[in-house]
DNA sequence: AAATACTTGACTAAAATAGTCGGATATGTA
DNA sequence: TACATATCCGACTATTTTAGTCAAGTATTT
């Protein structure tokens, strides 16, 4: 699993998601106003979670996203992979070849810590997040901020 | 910490010097042939390298690089924070302004990560990437082939 | 003296990141 | 039915990072 800025997005947006979606579908636009992402971003990253079945959508008026899963299901493990792609993993990808078609020489040393980072994101659920603190704190700020802009 | 394929060739790189430092100092042209990096790529790292105390230099024929300090106190997180240079670790960098000069959402998500994945690599030093089985077996291979070439 | 090897800075091709832009399509509401 | 809202989708792009190359040094051993 790769750890990009690409992926800190996706988990923001989908946190922002679980956040309002009591009150029926969120749009991006909220999103994006919210979480200072831009929309044509946020297009492209739902449009994967939408393909690997985190998300649902409604188009029209009074549309958006809204989890497909209940926040409890879904871990910030999953959000990551859905946007990230695992294009080649660790350049010493499944198959060992990392050094002229041999394993290279710290091979397992980044399996291993890619199983551990894996393992503590997949005990992240969003429904954790919703419920932190730090995370209460923040996002009433942002909807006060915002509210009826 | 970021984690980049930087990082990756300098660890890749100090254990290979770790592994050949008994016979004196190691040159970057037998860490470039072995491991199969750009020596020119070498210098920039092993600059760094030097200037955090990693490791020792020897000019002239001969000469080369060996470890600063005992392998047993270098750890993996050690080296690659020696080259990554944190510029700006996780964009909500430590001053919380990740979000209109505020604290963005998952914040401490990232915060817990990153201490998770520091912790784990700290707790690996050269030594004990040594030590393995697996790496043993890597590196008496690149030693086979490359032998007298 | 000569070869080896580190030191340093400037430059560069390719890829990834973080978007932008333009349009198409679907749908609820007036 | 018109219209506004919102998702869909593809193509394009500026910036940054990666992974180097190149050239000119300097120091040291043989």
């Amino acid at each position: 699993m790769r750890l990009t800025t690409k992926g800190r997005y996706a988990v923001t947006a989908m946190l922002d998601l679980a956040l309002h979606e009591d009150f029926g579908p969120v749009s991006l636009t909220d999103i994006a106003r919210r979480q200072g992402i831009s929309l044509s971003y946020l297009e492209q990253l739902f449009l994967r979670l939408r393909k690997h079945g985190l998300i649902a959508s409604a188009r029209g008026p009074g549309g958006g996203y809204r989890l497909q899963q209940p926040g409890t299901d879904i871990s910030v493990a999953e959000v990551i992979c859905a946007v990230d792609e695992q294009v080649d993993a660790t350049r010493c990808g499944g198959n060992q070849n990392c050094q002229a078609e041999q394993r290279c020489l710290t091979h397992d040393l980044w399996e291993d810590l890619s199983e551990h980072i894996t393992g503590f994101l997949s005990g992240i659920s969003l429904s954790d997040l919703v419920q932190r603190q730090s995370v209460k704190q923040v996002s009433a700020r942002q909807d006060h901020v915002m509210f009826r802009m």
